[in-house]
DNA sequence: GGTCTACTTCACCTTCCGCGG
DNA sequence: GGCCGCGGAAGGTGAAGTAGA
């Protein structure tokens, strides 16, 4: 077992250990790829760190997930024998399929084991990817450790159209007990068995740069137990209607009983449940992955914004599925006032889907879901981010925020770190204001929101480590602590950003603290075209239904659309 | 009636066993 | 016979629920 001292992205030496498929060539010629990244004139180059978001689509190339796999997967522990590849439901494997690389070297895919919670693709900590071997795996794969993430490097050859049979991938249990004792670890691994496969692969590009896409798989749940009992629901084909209900809902899912109920409710701010009922299911039509619901009349028709409830389907009395979500809509409109600037038709909205009692979040998500910076005209731009912190790109890590990345390493230096990592579809450029002056992104206090950045604004940060991590999430918690707590419309609180990212190695970003009803956001060109930032102001009111629960709701939308669902 | 504590129940985690290919 | 893939279950642990002070 070969093992490799290598480089990362933020210069940090750090042990890699490879293991390699019989005769393999193509690992031989990935290893050092792999392990500080492809190569640039002779360089190594940095890959994107693992907790990045990336998008599944850029251009002419997408990763997709031809077959996914099976929502349950029994993961085996360290003590026990392998309990084999994950498998789809009709007893194959995971295929995945590059498209659009015309490319005549075949290229490595990365797979790796990520979470499936409510919050943002990481790796997860309770669980590896693991190599299965034997005479039933016909796809060669390589075995590695990136940070402390487990990584299987599957070969992607043009010879079969850049698609590939994932039957080599198994899912590895690590203790609770061993996982929480890690320093910086805060996850429990109790009740934390859902996972999901992430797939990578990094494409050159004309110039030495790479292109990143990742794609990841529906969930599957990994515990023994859960697998066996508890129903799931995988797809719902409704989910909104109006608050007086009475449409159907189909659910497929798994391990659905004649006895399944649905069960709807809501929860107060403060977590209290202040509505649930039973909705009704067609039992004659009930199968063992499909119930047919009606959907129930919400408690109140009177609401002028959309409500969200949750439902699950229960079939004892501790069986219950993860709740999945529902939106009541009103029946009454409310007053919605043109928003200076913006174009509403450019959204395609239609007359009953229109901004009327739609929330900040609602707004961001059209925004996001509809490449709102194209439809706002503000221009390609190029966007640098110098070491990134992933999770401040993926504050909003929508089909927006997921840019593709393009990196291109030691072309210039910021700086203490020398990576320069470029968007494609760069619709917008910032830096962090830990570049001004060099100043420690670490030193962010995370009770100071001004230092948090925009939604779709990375930060960026001198060190990997989980100082900065933490400032960012206290950060993130800071803003919906003040969304909440003080009770202030989002579109007043946190105060809005003007983000104005010049030519590399003079990047910055302020703080504008003029009108707080205005979002403004600006886009610069960077190191290749210089232009003239464009500003885009929104108006925004009637957003007292905002959550910090919405955060959730955007990740996860965001996430589904990740999905293609 | 509310709070605290001790006890009980049960869900979950981890390990082990055994079977078939 | 050994290994792999897999199903099933035993036993430990801790969270959740309940009863009594």
């Amino acid at each position: 077992m070969p093992s490799a001292v290598a480089r990362d992205a933020h210069g940090q030496v750090q042990r890699q250990d490879c293991v390699y498929g019989e005769g393999y060539d193509w690992a031989i010629k990935q290893d050092r790829m792999g392990r500080a990244g492809p190569e640039v004139n002779g360089l190594p180059a940095p890959l994107p760190s693992l907790e990045w978001p990336l998008p599944s689509q850029s251009g002419q190339y997408e990763l997709l997930i031809q077959q996914q796999p099976k929502s349950h997967h029994r993961a085996h522990y360290e003590t026990e024998g392998s309990r084999g590849a994950v498998k789809t439901s009709n007893g194959g494997h995971p295929e995945i399929q590059l498209r659009g690389y015309q490319g005549t070297a075949p290229l490595g895919l990365q797979v790796f084991i990520g979470t499936a919670d409510e919050r943002l693709l990481k790796p997860h900590a309770f669980y590896q990817v693991h190599r299965i071997t034997g005479k039933t795996v016909t796809t060669r794969s390589m075995e590695r450790v990136m940070n402390g993430t487990k990584v299987l490097e599957i070969p992607l050859e043009p010879k079969n159209h850049m698609r590939v049979v994932i039957d080599c991938v198994g899912i590895l249990k690590l203790r609770n007990a061993d996982i929480e004792l890690r320093n910086g670890e805060t996850d429990i691994g109790r009740k934390n068995t859902r996972v999901r496969l992430v797939f990578r692969v990094h494409i050159p590009q004309p110039g030495g740069q790479f292109l990143s896409l990742q794609v990841s798989s529906d969930p599957i749940e990994c515990s023994q137990r859960s697998a066996q009992e508890f129903p799931a629901v995988e797809r719902q084909d409704l989910d909104r209607c109006s608050v007086l209900g009475g449409q159907q809902m189909v659910l497929t899912g798994q391990n659905f009983t004649s006895d399944s109920k649905v069960i709807f409710s809501e929860k107060a701010q403060n977590g209290e449940q202040i509505w649930e009922v039973e909705a009704t299911v067609d039992r004659d039509k009930t199968q063992t992955n499909m119930l047919f619901v009606e959907v129930p009349s919400y408690r109140d028709r009177t609401i002028s914004h959309p409500a969200k409830v949750n439902f699950y389907v229960i079939n004892g009395k501790k069986k219950r599925s993860q709740p999945q979500h529902f939106i009541y809509t009103p029946l009454t409109a409310i007053k919605a006032e043109p928003l200076d600037d913006y174009h509403l038709n450019s959204y395609g909205y239609s007359d009953n889907q229109s901004l009327t009692g739609l929330s900040m979040k609602s707004l961001y998500h059209h925004l996001d879901q509809d490449s709102s910076l194209q439809a706002l005209n503000i221009s390609p731009t190029l966007y640098h981010l110098t070491t990134v912190d992933p999770r401040a790109h993926m504050l909003n890590p929508d089909p927006l925020d997921d840019q593709a990345v393009y990196y291109q390493p030691r072309v210039n230096t910021l700086i203490n770190n020398p990576m320069l990592y470029h968007t494609a579809n760069q619709h917008y450029s910032n830096c962090s204001t830990a570049l001004l002056g060099g100043s420690q992104m670490a030193s962010h206090s995370a009770s100071t929101p001004s230092h948090c950045v925009g939604p779709r604004a990375p930060m960026a940060k001198l060190g990997e480590g989980p100082q900065v991590a933490d400032s960012f999430e206290a950060c993130l918690m800071s803003r919906h602590e003040s969304f909440v707590q003080a009770g202030l419309p989002l579109g007043k609180s946190p105060p809005s950003r003007y983000i104005h990212a010049q030519a590399q190695g003079k990047v910055g970003s302020r703080v504008e603290p003029g009108d707080q009803h205005l979002t403004h956001i600006s886009s610069g060109r960077g190191n290749h075209e210089e232009r003239a930032p464009e500003k885009v102001t929104i108006k925004q009111e009637n957003l007292r239904c905002a959550y910090l629960e919405d955060v959730n709701d955007i990740i996860r939308r965001d996430l589904k659309g990740h999905n293609g669902e």
